[in-house]
DNA sequence: CATAGGTCACGCATACGTAG
DNA sequence: CTACGTATGCGTGACCTATG
């Protein structure tokens, strides 16, 4: 099953799940797991995702799949789109760049089980409705990666609904998250058992509490980063990291660059 | 017996200092 | 900014325990 034109591609399948070819592409990606789990790799990490989670690869990416079960399922979107979106909605930064972490959220969810069931009723390749249908799917996910999909454009971590024991913690976290923190506090915040918690809160945001935490304190920082001219340092520390090398460790692992340059790559000109 | 809820141990990811 | 080395403590599969 696979729908395209040039504004995208929207792909859905269940056989030939063991390609093993390096892509590149013009455009921008969105896997997701709706099954068990994925695995891709690009030349500085791999990426896993697991069921219900997604990610979204840049454009000019390299990368590979290694596994996926069952299903794969992937959209792929032109700059063009997404930048007009960008623009719709009033974000500032041009070209936007995905944060490289699988994430979960229930509305990515929602949208990719309405498409799925959508697509499984009507056979729509080819024809011209499909196309309409294409294009529509196409803008409204736009919306929905730029809203939910963490990345440069965010200086926040994406809004979840969810379960009001983990609200606490997260309303806690966002008030002070430049405070220490450990797991045992932020259990002590919910009132819960700490390994309930842990779990609890991993199957909610598919993300474990600790690298919550640390990836809220790199989207509030990046906007220091990217419009003002304060050292990497200090901006280390007015966010909650303890040393410029676990700074530059989390951004490595996040964007696949220093903080110094994504600054160059996305920040406002001098 | 099946299911859900709760607990824990320990491998390994992460934090962070130092040196280059 | 990167490349280590080390100590810390997080994450999670696997195991218990209650409940029906």
């Amino acid at each position: 099953m696979i729908l395209d034109n040039e504004n995208g591609l929207l792909l859905m399948r269940h056989d030939g799940l063991e390609e093993r070819t390096w892509r590149s592409d013009t455009c921008y990606k969105l896997i997701f797991s709706y099954f068990g789990r994925g695995a891709y790799q690009t030349h500085s990490g791999d990426l896993s995702i697991e069921k219900d989670e997604f990610f979204i690869f840049n454009p000019e990416i390299d990368h590979k799949q290694l596994s996926v079960t069952q299903e794969k399922f992937l959209v792929e979107i032109q700059p063009s789109l997404l930048r007009e979106a960008a623009e719709r909605m009033g974000i500032k930064q041009a070209e936007p760049e995905f944060a490289l972490i699988s994430y979960k959220h229930p509305q990515v969810r929602q949208w990719v089980s309405f498409i799925r069931d959508f697509l499984s009723i009507h056979e729509l390749s080819g024809s011209i409705s499909g196309q309409f249908f294409l294009d529509n799917s196409l803008t409204q996910l736009s919306i929905l990666m730029l809203q939910f999909g963490p990345g440069s454009h965010m200086n926040t971590f994406p809004a979840v609904k969810c379960e009001a024991n983990i609200n606490l913690v997260l309303t806690a976290l966002r008030e002070s998250y430049n405070e220490d923190w450990t797991l045992d506090q932020m259990a002590m915040v919910a009132r819960m058992n700490k390994y309930q918690f842990a779990h609890m809160f991993k199957s909610e945001l598919g993300v474990s509490p600790y690298s919550w935490l640390q990836l809220y304190r790199l989207f509030r920082s990046q906007y220091s980063l990217l419009n003002t001219h304060e050292s990497i340092l200090s901006i280390a520390l007015q966010h909650g990291f303890k040393s410029v090398s676990s700074y530059n460790q989390l951004f490595k692992k996040v964007y696949r660059k220093t903080p110094g340059e994504f600054r160059r790559f996305n920040g406002l000109k001098k």
